[in-house]
RNA sequence: GGGCCUGUAGCUCAGGUGGUUAGAGCGUGCGCCUGAUAAGCGCAAGGUCGGUAGUUCGAGUCUACCCAGGCCCA
């Protein structure tokens, strides 16, 4: 077996590992290795190609990409189907930057067919970017098999879903209040609003809405609401108010009216002399009729509940009146209560937001320029109460600053809402991670839900594929597939494009009047074409029904916690709407990528990271391993290229590391793995340890795995390699590894090094794919992404090597170790120099193997390790008040019973601990100290160098003698002849010749133990001497050993 | 304005169901070790647990309000 030299850099690593996969094709290997497996489905939501990959898609690839190589390794068959979003507003605008044209007008003037031409040729800038990351990262995904939102047959399955959608009745007509910019006579999608807020002064008005009886007439006790707007122009439309059911209002008498405000706004409105004559809940005051304030439109036919008082969550009494003006054809919140209560809709403003000519006093006019004449008006008509400015933040057209009206437009609709119960309870079957986001903001949402508005006034998208007839608009048809509209035209030309503007040429002839059926103009949301992936991704129902039915629900998909309302909710809708339960059983969630000061990333500020950038610094496994385990992927993460370059050094150096050390010596003493290594159970105890630990870990980590609990499986992780491994086990054990007398004991030391490393890059390997099946090939020539995570047997196996009480002594040890170095600190004595020996003091008296004390004897350099108990004086019992016990007994009093404890002489103590009774006084009452009111601890008090921390303490005895320091002595020479021999450029293995020469005090000590140093030298021959002869040796040094000077003088034996 | 998340040592983060002295890594200082060596190990200092009020015998942990940062939505 040849161990590998490591590569020069992490970087180099990974290029080896990417040009072996590569060459050997393996992502393909492990998914035929697991064809057969029980499958395990995973969706990927599709990104837009024609934006650049961020380093914010590093993180969820990595996640993915973790779960799904873990699973994998599990033995399931797990499914990776890439997929590009290509439809939308972003691919419109882009290709809009590219034309040098803005808006509608412009689009239409240089026609769809270009435009949409252009769009798709756009959409695929940068796929081949996308790509080349996510190998690079090692996101393994079947590129080769995309599903494609703009394919035909995607397109064919999303309008299959539509017509079902349709057949339920799900599907209408109606308006949706969107922010539209008159000037561009577009309406603007929400992150396009985004774009634009600034802080504005609009009017804020206060107007007189008289309460009116059922049958028009005045009300006999004059009483009338006082309503509040920011935007005047929208009160000719007004056709309801709005108060808080929760909410008080009261009556205030003033000028003959009763005016109805919010109790918390009358003060503000009246001042503090307001004469309160009434008091009502606003769920007493729903349903009261008023006049309306301005007649300015004509009323509509049907004046459903118009102008009657309703009742709302969202009214709030911070600001304004505590009853608000609503016009349903403008605002969002206007529009739903509308809905709900029956309000109707009077809508005078035209696409370029002016008043219809047939408007009184402000026809023509623009609707911002209005608000002055308006609010003459009112006050003319005895019905303005006040009105001054506010200044509040406003959305403004990016393209133009025009300030955007909230207008209703025609739009069609999912009904989502009459599903809600569905909606809820299938989402109370997905497990998400963490649960509050399911619960809080993802459930809120759904408990909130509205009608989805499905239709977008665009060009590049999936055709809405509703026929309308022109004569008469109730007479619709849908159309399910291409061969159900080749039927109405009767054929179709062959590649027929469905997008537009070919999808608009098709027309027939009304079935029902004389009219003719044209197709809608409006195309879908682009988040319905992603929601429809589990169905169109297979080109389902026309084909695939077998593969669609193995690949639903997703046992699991990960998003950004932006995605809560877009692909969350757009999977989730439409497969409960196509009543098949929940898309996915699990769902982890991932927050945002900040910048090393906790800044938003974004272009603007001029810090965003190329991920390109982030991976040449240190490595994709270094930016996987710091995303997985710096901190939960649901909380926002910092991205700082030093805290990233610790974290990869620290691991990856580490492993390394122990590897480099491994190799070094397998090399030297040609070891390979055979039948010939001890069995564990025959292994020393460090080597049972090791793999204890270790089974410790494999259990642990797939426990948590499952629960997708990555961050803390992997710390885990990152644990044991650094502690466990590194620093304990292969620090404790080098000296087996070579110049070992006993095979034996060294067949299993480099056995248990081996199999350690072999199941870290097991454990590793969905993490950190590169580094991982460098280090496997390099330990058994066999990738580690086509190795099993430990199946029942290996797992049974392994856990025969638990042995929880090795572990706490070993943890015993250590602590014990570390109070020792603490103590010998204390006193300046160097661990070379031995000593007699430490007395401790384990909690519990536990008495420790003394194979596990040998391993603190030989790291504190001591004789003896000997435990005390309090009879011998060192140590003195002090009382633990346990307060879990005497909270209830003894409530107020518990502190000063703990107290009473605590202040119990040592002869007390002792009885309380063999069994005998102990009374102590609380309050003036006499209590009985029951079994476990109390831990009787022990410290160790005597003279020595003593060192205590939870429960363990160490006393140093640090009295020297002739032969500890004679020993002393001799460790100190072994040092500096090692340093001679590596300055000598000596290889490990070469054995010498070795002359030690000084005073009396070294000579005594060389000679005493010469065959010792000689042992640890690799020398055939010491000779001790009073001076060394310089001529016979290659390499003589002068060394000063605490002070007396010494001579050493070595030179290669012959062989 | 609403919902949710975050706030613990200089920095990055742990801290089931409330319980005694709040932990780790990095950084800093000091020291050790030395054939894994442009490595390794240890010790020490460092915290009003964002703030205020409350519940409780007892709050980093539970409740309310507030402050700061963030996300989503109005």
């Amino acid at each position: 077996m040849n161990y590998h030299e490591l590569p020069g850099s992490l970087l180099d690593l990974e290029e080896q590992s990417l040009a072996r996969w590569r060459a050997e094709d393996l992502f393909r290997k492990t998914l035929q290795a697991n064809a057969e497996g029980d499958p395990f489905v995973f969706f990927e939501g599709p990104p837009t190609a024609n934006g650049r990959p961020g380093l914010h898609h590093i993180i969820s690839r990595t996640i993915k990409d973790l779960v799904c190589r873990y699973q994998a390794m599990r033995g399931r068959s797990v499914t990776r189907i890439a997929g590009w979003d290509t439809h939308g507003l972003p691919v419109e605008i882009e290709a809009e930057k590219k034309l040098g044209i803005s808006g509608k007008p412009e689009i239409e003037a240089l026609g769809i067919a270009e435009f949409n031409r252009v769009c798709r040729e756009s959409v695929f800038t940068y796929k081949g970017e996308w790509e080349q990351l996510s190998e690079r990262i090692g996101y393994w995904l079947e590129y080769w098999r995309p599903y494609v939102t703009l394919d035909p047959k995607y397109v064919e399955s999303v309008w299959w879903i539509l017509k079902s959608f349709a057949d339920k009745g799900l599907l209408y007509k109606g308006h949706k209040s969107v922010p539209y910019c008159p000037r561009c006579g577009t309406a603007l999608s929400s992150h396009e609003v985004a774009l634009g807020y600034r802080d504005v002064e609009d009017p804020s008005l206060v107007f007189v809405a008289e309460v009116v009886g059922a049958d028009g007439k005045p009300d006999p006790e004059r009483r009338a609401f006082l309503a509040w707007t920011t935007t005047p122009w929208t009160v000719p439309s007004n056709t309801g108010l709005a108060v808080h059911p929760e909410l008080d209002y009261v009556e205030v008498a003033r000028d003959g009216r009763r005016y109805i405000v919010a109790a918390a706004r009358a003060e503000a409105l009246f001042g503090e002399a307001a004469s309160v004559v009434g008091r009502h809940k606003g769920a007493d005051l729903a349903g009261l009729r008023y006049r309306r304030p301005l007649d300015l439109v004509a009323e509509p036919r049907d004046r459903g509940n118009g102008w009657t008082v309703v009742a709302e969550e969202f009214v709030t009494a911070t600001d304004g009146t505590g009853v608000v003006h609503m016009a349903p054809a403008f605002g969002a919140d206007d529009y739903a209560a509308g809905q709900r209560h029956g309000l109707p809709l009077l809508n005078p403003v035209d696409d370029a937001g002016r008043f219809q000519a047939d408007v009184k006093l402000v026809g023509g006019m623009f609707v911002k320029d209005a608000d002055q004449t308006l609010v003459n008006e009112l006050r003319a008509r005895g019905v303005l109460f006040d009105v001054g400015t506010v200044v509040h933040s406003y959305p403004h057209c990016w393209r133009c600053s025009s300030p955007l009206l909230y207008v209703a437009r025609d739009s069609w609709f999912v009904a989502t809402s009459t599903k809600r119960d569905a909606l809820l309870a299938n989402n109370e079957r997905v497990r998400w991670h963490p649960p509050e986001v399911g619960e809080g903001r993802f459930g809120e949402w759904l408990r909130g839900n509205v009608d989805w508005a499905l239709s977008r006034d665009r060009y590049w998208g999936t055709p809405l594929p509703a026929w309308v007839c022109d004569r008469d608009g109730s007479h619709v048809r849908w159309i399910g597939s291409l061969a159900e509209l080749a039927e109405c035209v009767g054929g179709l030309p062959k590649d027929f494009d469905p997008h537009r503007p070919h999808i608009d040429a098709p027309t027939w002839k009304c079935p029902s009047c004389s009219g003719t059926m044209r197709r809608t103009p409006e195309v879908v949301d682009a988040w319905f074409d992603s929601g429809a992936m589990p169905y169109a991704q297979w080109h389902y129902p026309f084909e695939h029904a077998r593969e669609f039915e193995a690949h639903f629900p997703a046992d699991f998909i990960c998003e950004g916690l932006d995605q809560t309302r877009g692909w969350f909710y757009s999977l989730l809708a439409i497969s409960t709407l196509l009543e098949k339960g929940p898309p996915y059983r699990n769902v982890l969630v991932n927050d945002l990528i900040l910048d090393a000061e906790g800044q938003k990333m974004s272009k603007s500020r001029g810090n965003v990271v190329n991920p390109w950038d982030a991976i040449g610094a240190q490595g994709a496994d270094a930016v996987r391993w710091y995303f997985i385990t710096s901190s939960n992927p649901w909380v926002p993460k910092r991205y700082d290229p030093a805290a990233l370059a610790e974290a990869a050094h620290n691991f990856f150096d580490t492993l390394l590391n122990t590897y480099k050390f491994f190799a070094l010596y397998a090399r030297a003493e040609s070891w390979t793995p055979t039948a010939a290594d001890p069995a564990p159970s025959e292994r020393p105890l460090l080597d049972r340890w090791l793999l204890s630990r270790l089974a410790s870990l494999v259990d642990r980590m797939s426990a948590d795995l499952d629960e997708y609990q990555l961050t803390r499986a992997y710390r885990a992780l990152g644990e044991f390699v650094v502690e466990d491994l590194s620093n304990w086990y292969v620090r404790r054990s080098r000296g087996r590894f070579w110049g070992n007398v006993d095979a034996a004991d060294t067949r299993a030391a480099f056995r248990t090094l081996w199999e350690a490393l072999r199941e870290v890059t097991v454990l590793a390997a969905p993490c950190v794919p590169f580094v991982a099946d460098w280090l496997h090939r390099a330990l058994t020539d066999e990738s580690v992404h086509l190795q099993w995570w430990f199946t029942e047997e290996r797992a049974k196996a392994l856990s025969t090597f638990v042995d929880a009480r090795l572990e706490a002594d070993m943890d015993a040890a250590r602590a014990l170790v570390s109070l020792g170095r603490a103590a010998r600190e204390d006193v300046k004595i160097r661990v070379r120099q031995p000593l007699r020996r430490i007395v401790a003091v384990v909690p519990g008296n536990r008495p420790l193997a003394d194979e596990v004390l040998a391993v603190a004897r030989d790291e504190l350099n001591v004789k003896r390790v000997e435990f005390v108990s309090s009879a011998e004086g060192l140590v003195k019992l002090i009382a633990r008040p346990n307060f879990r016990a005497l909270g209830p007994r003894f409530g107020k009093d518990t502190n000063e019973a703990a107290n009473a404890m605590r202040a119990l002489p040592q002869a007390s103590l002792a009885r309380y601990r063999d069994g005998g009774t102990v009374e102590i006084e609380v309050a003036g009452a006499t209590h009985r100290l029951e079994a476990g009111d109390l831990e009787v601890a022990q410290e160790a008090s005597a003279g020595l160098v003593v060192k205590s921390e939870s429960g363990y303490t160490v006393a140093l005895d640090p009295s020297l003698d002739e032969e500890l320091v004679a020993e002393g002595v001799a460790r100190e020479l072994v040092n500096r002849i090692q340093r001679l021999r590596k300055d000598a450029g000596l290889e490990i293995t070469d054995r010498i010749e070795l002359a030690i020469g000084g005073p009396d005090a070294i000579r005594s000590a060389a000679g005493l133990h010469e065959a010792f140093i000689g042992g640890e030298t690799l020398a055939l021959a010491v000779t001790v001497t009073g001076a060394v002869a310089e001529r016979d040796f290659s390499h003589v040094r002068e060394v000063d050993i605490d002070g007396t000077p010494a001579t050493i003088g070595l030179r290669a034996a012959a062989r």
